[in-house]
DNA sequence: ATCCCGAGGG
DNA sequence: CCCTCTGGAT
């Protein structure tokens, strides 16, 4: 765990990922709430890609919890099912949305408890939405966010909860909104997690991470 | 700590 | 072959 940047790194970290995109945006594709939750619950242990070859089939045909309810599971496993852990997610999706229908009024809730009650939907999964869909200050931290708070000493920690406080602390209040984004793009593209390409990194001076192959 | 679990990259 | 991908439930 490389040690903790100081505040005026962190600041000038987060001015360049600005200057470099300002408006930074998810890349898993969705039309509505509920489509929106869905994808993220796929998306768990896989690729935005892959998520998005699959929901570009399913989301024009189920992209409400009663649409979802009558595809049946059946149904939906044959459209995820090139997705990873695809029988445990089309359960959930299922009964999660029954449960919209009965309890919510067919709506995605804005609450994170609520939220968090859905079968399949964590606390990762419910902080993405209450930040992308609610506009809630919420920091879901994901396998990319974990690597790079904890390589470059934004946010480190060792585990989910501390560098989800590490986020909230340490990082300047007019960039919390657009940090989740920042950082999963960062990861994905430039700090990635088997082959990190430092030599085209944005924030190179201010990281103390090197990778070191030989 | 373990299971779930396909696709893509190296 | 092995590792990784916007995790969650038991």
């Amino acid at each position: 765990m490389a040690a903790q940047l100081d505040y005026l790194t962190i600041k000038e970290i987060f001015l360049r990922f600005q200057a470099e995109e300002a408006e930074p945006k998810g890349e898993l594709e969705h039309t509505n709430a509920f489509t929106l939750l869905v994808a993220v619950a796929l998306s768990a242990q896989a690729t935005d890609v892959g998520v998005n070859k699959a929901t570009r089939a399913l989301f024009p045909i189920a992209d409400t919890p009663q649409k979802m309810l009558a595809l049946g599971e059946e149904g939906l496993i044959q459209h995820i099912k090139t997705i990873g852990l695809f029988r445990n997610k089309a359960r959930n999706v299922i009964i999660l949305s029954q449960i919209l229908v009965d309890q919510y009024g067919g709506e995605v809730p804005s609450s994170r408890a609520a939220l968090q009650s859905l079968p399949g939907v964590g606390r990762k999964t419910a902080n993405v939405v209450l930040n992308m869909w609610w506009g809630v200050p919420a920091q879901a931290v994901d396998t990319h966010i974990f690597r790079i708070g904890n390589r470059t000493g934004i946010c480190p920690g060792k585990d989910v909860e501390t560098v989800e406080r590490a986020i909230e602390d340490n990082i300047p209040a007019e960039f919390q909104h657009h940090a989740h984004h920042w950082l999963i793009l960062h990861g994905r593209y430039v700090c990635k997690a088997r082959k990190p390409n430092c030599p085209v990194c944005l924030i190179r001076d201010l990281c103390p991470f090197e990778e070191k192959t030989l």
